[in-house]
DNA sequence: TTGGATAATGAACAGCGTATATATATATTA
DNA sequence: TAATATATATATACGCTGTTCATTATCCAA
């Protein structure tokens, strides 16, 4: 008779196998993403790099939405973390801009992971599936208690503190989907972006907030 | 012989012709990109809908990204429009508020074309062919000249114009691509949207120009 | 070695954007 | 009016897409 430690050793490493390529396919999709953008890449696309048949990946995901959806949690991960780096300034008032800078240096570091985060029109059905559990939540309940403790040490004072958290997350993710989706190349080369306009504009949000 | 008049008339008729011909395409182009984004719709689609044959759109526009560019132009067009009709105001602080509450108006009355306009990656090769000529300039340049005018004015003083600009492009562009793109549904419901958060927002604005 | 589970695949389906060769309708000329 | 020339519309086809499913190959337990 085969001992139960010896059933639980194959079982769990077809499970260490299922997770592997599941994280191989992710990593074959989000390589493919950046390259040539989510709409553009095919299944046969990844399949082709990870050298399986289409059909394989629909055994690891439900259909093309999935793989995104995987990504997207993925990137919510990588901004709370940066995100969290920079709670440990004291001042309010500059560690809400550190907040911001963060946000932008992951948004202009990950732009392919930002898209999807942030402007890829979602598959409706995967957005009802999850209905009410948003992985960004915990990034946005963290702007809002940064406006809060900026309120206490004196900062934007009578305001609701959602519509400053509204109002600050739009200016760093307007600067960053206008840049990212390439409409502002007729004001500001790529290259000057970020030393120009976000640091100008960093400068002169911190002249503002009072 | 036939006489001169008559040959133009008929070349007027046929131009006539392929105008109203481009127009039902376009007509029937937006209203199928309204109801289901511009990636859901074919050819096939607006084929179907003008009661033509698919391969006929072709001799009316190079490719669907071409359809797409027509409609480019013609929300620009449109939001310009929209911009001049507050360029009347006297206060520069009153018109460039005013001026960020045209263009959130136009974007929520015509979220389709604000998509094409600023937030749906444009095919490549239609930008190269077009390069240089971007019909969002002249609304971009009347913004900066608000901006000169608020300096003038005593606001924003010290500021460089262009920094300003495309602060509050972004604040505005920001607010209306995140609900577009449907990535605040879970701070406030749709319906809120417009009378809580840009309503409080254009109110915050105010309280912070100086 | 054999039976059963699991994983991978080849083939197929409907739909896509698009090119081209053919057919049809219209306009001009003899 | 009849024949020719031109502009327009279409049928067909190609290679692509996401996805499904029946079939095959692989692995493990008895």
């Amino acid at each position: 008779m085969v001992k139960l430690v010896e059933i639980m050793g194959i079982q769990e490493r077809k499970d260490r196998e299922r997770a592997e390529m599941r994280k191989n396919i992710l990593d074959a999709a989000i390589s493919l993403f950046i390259e040539s953008g989510y709409d553009s890449v095919s299944i046969r696309n990844i399949s082709d790099k990870i050298e399986y048949s289409p059909a394989t990946i629909y055994s690891y995901f439900e259909d093309k939405a999935d793989i995104l959806f995987e990504l997207h949690n993925i990137g919510f991960s990588e901004l709370y973390e940066k995100q969290l780096r920079v709670q440990g300034i004291e001042d309010p008032k500059e560690r809400i801009i550190a907040h911001g800078r963060a946000y932008l240096d992951f948004a202009l570091q990950n732009p392919q992971y930002y898209e999807l985060m942030f402007i890829m029109r979602l598959p409706k059905d995967k957005l009802c599936e999850n209905e009410g559990w948003d992985p960004g939540q915990r990034s946005y309940d963290l702007l809002v208690q940064n406006v809060i403790e900026c309120q206490q040490a004196g900062y934007f004072k009578g305001q609701d503190e959602h519509d400053v958290a509204f109002l600050t997350w739009s200016t760093v993710h307007g600067m960053v989907s206008l840049f990212i989706r390439e409409r502002i190349q007729f004001v500001v080369t790529n290259d000057r972006f970020v030393e120009n306009f976000v640091n100008n504009s960093a400068k002169l949000l911190r002249g503002i907030i009072q």
